[in-house]
DNA sequence: ACACTGCCCTGCGAGC
DNA sequence: TGCTCGCAGGGCAGTG
């Protein structure tokens, strides 16, 4: 599942190769329209003999900045993979796109589930573009302060606001849910009832585990794949995410859990993540055991 | 504006 | 062995 860190691992990938390439055709695959939000034609006519010159992201969307202003962007779903090929080498099943480059390249997009999306953003459309999304994780103005504000105006769960894209840009379910099991916070909580420190404590966390993964090349779990075809090395090191519920908590040992939050499957453990935040009265109470009083 | 639901799509693994 | 079924989930349209 490429959320941020993979998504930038694949622009680091191919940046690159791709830099200064001329783009001189499109090659439709497999249900085209399935992916591709643009008319065919309308895709062709704004990118055939345009030169790709950068690579950039924006949240979980690759964009390819083309010579005209306009932006090729690749969100790729679940099971997206962006990749380079050479022109004549079999495309493999369930490939949808192609562009066609000079130097003997072609920029192939496959995606078995067909839940990533293919679109451009026209030059004087970048607003509209970045309209929709939320600041970067890494963004220097999304301070504790200002986060903890806007939380604050917030009811939803805690989890589910990080999982939306104009609220935060780039998390997805794995680093949702490692973020808030390294700072030690209940997926379920109200996004408001977090207090500062907490909320500066997940920041971090979601900094952490971000940053963390863009070292180790990613998570693949099953499809991901970078621009060079390689896998990643993160899952290794996933503490909560894909554990299954009843086997116990890396850190404390006590019974992991899942739940079901904003339509996604969430792992948890209970005694690192309480329902409510643990204080130095509570935590002394239940000392030594697993009560579960509240307090 | 916000919260929430259903839908898209395929492969895989569990269960019979 | 071969079948069915449930599940995985990002984003968007639709509803309240």
């Amino acid at each position: 599942m490429p959320e941020l860190p993979e998504v930038e691992v694949v622009r680091h990938s191919l940046e690159p190769k791709l830099r200064g390439s001329r783009i001189l055709r499109v090659v439709a695959g497999a249900h085209p329209a399935d992916v591709v939000q643009v008319p065919l034609q309308d895709l062709a006519h704004a990118v055939e003999r345009r030169r790709i010159v950068g690579l950039s992201r924006r949240g979980k969307t690759l964009l390819l900045e083309l010579d005209s202003g306009a932006l090729v962007t690749v969100h790729l779903g679940m099971t997206g993979e962006l990749t380079l090929a050479k022109p004549g080498e079999p495309y493999p099943r369930h490939h949808h796109l192609s562009l066609v480059l000079d130097q003997g390249r072609e920029l192939r997009y496959r995606d078995v589930r067909r839940f990533g999306r293919i679109g451009l953003v026209r030059p004087g459309e970048r607003e509209q573009f970045e309209r929709r999304l939320g600041p970067e994780p890494f963004a220097p103005e999304l301070t504790p302060e200002t986060f903890h504000r806007r939380l604050h105006q917030r009811r939803r769960a805690i989890k589910a606001l990080l999982l939306e894209q104009s609220f935060i840009a780039g998390i997805g379910n794995i680093y949702a849910d490692e973020a808030l099991f390294r700072a030690g916070i209940y997926p379920g909580r109200p996004a408001g009832s977090l207090s500062l420190k907490e909320t500066n404590q997940l920041l971090a966390s979601l900094r952490e585990v971000l940053a963390e993964a863009i070292a180790r090349r990613g998570t693949t779990i099953r499809d991901y794949r970078d621009g060079l075809g390689r896998p990643g090395e993160n899952q290794a090191f996933l503490r909560i995410y894909g554990r299954a519920p009843g086997s116990p908590c890396p850190l404390c040992g006590s019974t992991i859990q899942r739940i079901t939050i904003a339509q996604r499957g969430t792992t948890f453990c209970p005694r690192c993540q309480p329902v409510a935040p643990i204080t130095a009265a509570s935590r002394s109470e239940t000392a030594g055991s697993s009560g579960s009083r509240t307090g």
